[in-house]
DNA sequence: CTAGCTGTTAACGA
DNA sequence: GTCGTTAACAGCTA
């Protein structure tokens, strides 16, 4: 379930879990997991990354980092790895092999249903630089000024596919960019170019995220059982219910290949076609 | 049963 | 550049 909150929650729990301990038994249940360049792509396996974790047991955790919805481990020594979630990633911590369970670090395990996610070998000295490789500035921790986000997301794309770029701002995934043009009141389908209200959605986005990672280290439960919790989101998933601030039903499109939900009057369109 | 979703991303072709 | 579509995969739900 992550995008940027989950990953942050995630990397605060590995912190905890592995940060200055020796790494426990490395276990590669799936091969195929440990891949180059963060490649959701199966084919893009890579079977020296899965030697060099091999070897890694033992050694020193220093830290886990994030930028975006990346995660970084870094170990002492030469070796170190990136981990990204995908659409179903996380990681639990577990004393047998979990059901979709890919990589075991002790009891720590790498687990994913769908296998969009994946570990990536990096050289300890260029993590840093890889973590944020081909990403724009983290959307939570680098926050973007309403003049910034302009000049970030322009042209004649749609604010909200524009959001989901990962390489202008990194970090906001479908829920958190519908969310936040809802609270800005900005239609999802205004083009960039067209986007007046700039300072609602810089002052509102790193607002969102945090109430989101607020709401995840709160019920940690929740987060961590697959049991069906009530949807916390305002738009999201909620086609035919009513706005919660003016009462409108909500309405749904696809954008991009995602779906969408907004508020047809509380986040009108400034410019038809 | 099937068809159509799903919080990500890279890789296509137009 | 930019657009939309597909592919990677597994599970859930209508």
């Amino acid at each position: 379930m992550p995008e940027l909150p989950e990953v942050e929650a995630c990397r605060a729990q590995l912190q905890r879990w592995l940060g200055g301990s020796p790494l426990g038994a490395v276990r590669i249940v799936d091969e195929q997991v440990v891949r180059h360049g963060l490649s959701t792509l199966p084919s893009k396996t890579d079977p020296a990354g899965r030697t060099r974790l091999q070897a890694c047991e033992g050694r020193t955790v220093v830290g886990a980092h994030r930028h975006g919805k990346r995660l970084a481990l870094e170990l002492t020594g030469a070796d170190s790895f990136l981990a990204h979630l995908g659409m179903t990633g996380k990681w639990a911590r577990r004393p047998e092999l979990p059901k979709h369970g890919r990589v075991g670090l002790g009891d720590v395990w790498f687990v994913d249903t769908r296998r969009f996610g994946c570990l990536t070998w990096v050289s300890t000295p260029l993590l840093q630089q890889e973590l944020r490789r081909g990403l724009g500035p983290d959307a939570l921790t680098e926050p973007l000024g309403p003049t910034e986000m302009a000049g970030v997301w322009r042209g004649r794309r749609a604010i909200k596919v524009a959001m989901l770029d990962q390489t202008r701002v990194a970090g906001i995934g479908n829920i958190q960019a519908s969310e936040t043009l809802w609270r800005a009141g900005v239609s999802p389908l205004e083009r960039c170019d067209d986007v007046k209200p700039w300072s609602r959605i810089a002052a509102e986005l790193p607002v969102q995220l945090a109430r989101t990672l607020a709401a995840i280290d709160r019920d940690e439960v929740a987060y961590m059982s697959d049991g069906d919790v009530p949807n916390p989101f305002e738009v999201y998933g909620r086609e035919g219910e009513d706005c919660r601030r003016c009462g409108t039903p909500i309405v749904r499109a696809v954008q991009a290949g995602r779906a969408t939900f907004w508020c047809p009057a509380c986040q009108p369109r400034h410019t038809s076609a």
